[in-house]
DNA sequence: ATGGATGCAAACCATTTGCAGTGTA
DNA sequence: TACACTGCAAATGGTTTGCATCCAT
């Protein structure tokens, strides 16, 4: 399974634009390792990116698609599967609840919403297999980073 | 921030039922392990807890929160913050989307909804802070899980 | 030509595991 | 008392980093 043709185009036109106006150079390793992301609906890891992309350039490294991956993700050109952590977080609330995620500092607090609890899963989800939970997540700048910067940008 | 004193209350006790029905010993450890998970809001990881638990029990040691972490979450007592990933997984899809994920073996997909897409962000989330994007997790069992574990239960 | 990008190897760090001693049921 | 549980220390495995070399601009 995969990325049908013409959006994987747009995704490559899109990656060396903006790699373009960020002054980044366009190295082969890059726009293989790009290609074989953006190619993808698996969601693969830095491991599988790194070996597909061998096939083609049986030379690349993998500490060069990790600091690939991580270059693109600072450019918007992709996100990570789920927000990122350093470390695994558990949760001793298994009641249903959802989340809000601060993309700065990392804080994670639960929320009600009996409006969320009753969502339907949408044709789509289930072709996929038998849903049991559903969660939302949003994610944003908690309030104390949210000030944190308005007082950064003030001063500059 | 913590929870309130009847829900730890409430959690505790389903702890203490939940490990005798399964037969598993009750040790200051344990209980300490959990009573500081059960009475925190913060999502908190081993660490964390470890750092927490040794105030009470100066000699736990860091790979009993994990093994015990585990066993709580192998009873249902407790979750993850996120779907549990063995390593980093990226996604070269930007746009606005969704995901189910399978418990079992981790397949991770995208689907599309414009229904989940217009979701409000509610009261008490944009209390936290400034949203930025929401996306709904489904969590259950991919298509080939659900088949293999029903020709497994066939087969017992 | 030249500064950013790469590959290699070593470092890092969160998490897991083997084992001998300990404490709960 | 017996067996599960714990603490220690060592192993593991994903991810990051320092450095010398290389190549896109």
């Amino acid at each position: 399974m995969s990325v049908d043709e013409a959006e994987l185009e747009r995704r490559m036109a899109r990656y060396v634009e903006v790699s373009r106006r960020a002054g980044l150079k366009l190295t082969h390793q890059r726009l293989e390792i790009f290609r074989e992301l953006a190619a993808s609906v698996e969601h693969p890891d830095a491991e599988t990116v790194y070996q597909g992309v061998r096939r083609r350039v049986p030379t690349v490294s993998l500490d060069t698609v990790y600091r690939t991956l991580w270059r693109m993700h600072d450019l918007g050109l992709i996100t990570t599967l789920f927000p990122r952590q350093d470390s695994l977080r558990f949760d001793a609330n298994v009641g249903q609840h959802h989340h809000f995620v601060c993309t700065a500092c990392g804080l994670a607090r639960d929320f009600e919403s009996e409006e969320l609890d009753s969502l339907a899963v949408p044709d789509e989800a289930s072709e996929l297999g038998q849903a049991q939970s559903a969660q939302v997540i949003i994610k944003g700048l908690c309030a104390n980073c949210a000030t944190a910067r308005s007082a950064n940008q003030a001063r500059e």
